[in-house]
DNA sequence: ACATCATATTCCTATATGGGAATGCGTCAA
DNA sequence: TTGACGCATTCCCATATAGGAATATGATGT
């Protein structure tokens, strides 16, 4: 009965952000607080996907809505892309040097004991 | 003709690490290299599964493959998952306290500009 | 050659998009 | 009130998965 094809794009930053058209709303949006057609045209792309876009960002919390007249001002929350930054940097010494080289001795050392007697404790 | 419902997963690590188990891989192989049986047991996943999902993160080239025997030791390449990390550092600022006070003024001065004589250049 | 283990690939299917087009709706100007 | 403007929502459709099941491929042991 369930299938899930994927995990739903408003699950979580990760998947919001998967989407180069959103993530370059979250960039134009750095620069501060924007009105809709102002995305638009910095997007190039229709004002409706636009829309549905900001609505994903929305729902994840990358952005927050103000109403002004009848226009309506995004602006950036960072904070909702802390997880996804979290999670990378775990991963930065893998591909900063001085800790890369850490990393490979690190890894012979547990290549040596699960490939040995390593089970201890 | 073209729809393009979605980037193909397979385009960049970004779309990669959307997916939770993909991130669960490549969290067991940052402990070191890993062959496959241990990612399925390590998921509680069934095999095809981990192997497509294994196939995404080379093909991004966030995982690379070793053959031993009969076994195909999995690995770990990090450098793949900079991009994503270049990206949202970017963002750092806005939920880091510090900056986050210091953009709030920069955010009021754009908003200044915009707001009365903004359209030189 | 044959059975078995470890993986990869293929087929099938339900579901989740993303864009295009049309439409709904609240706000502001006359 | 009427009309235009700015945005959000809905409908439609082609495409991209993710998982399940079955099968193919490769290496190892006897």
């Amino acid at each position: 009965m369930f299938a899930m094809a994927r995990a739903a794009t408003t699950t979580d930053a990760f998947n919001a952000v998967a989407e180069p058209r959103r993530r370059q709303i979250l960039d134009v949006l750095a620069g501060g607080e924007r009105p809709v057609s102002e995305l638009v045209e910095a997007l190039g792309l229709a004002q409706p996907q636009v829309s549905k876009h900001l609505r994903v960002l929305r729902e994840v919390g990358a952005v927050e809505v103000r109403d002004e007249g009848r226009r309506r001002l995004y602006r950036l929350n960072g904070e909702a892309l802390k997880p996804i930054h979290d999670w990378v940097s775990g991963f930065e010494r893998t591909w900063t040097e001085r800790f890369g080289l850490l990393d490979g001795v690190l890894e012979d050392l547990e290549r040596q004991e699960r490939g040995a007697g390593g089970d201890d404790g």
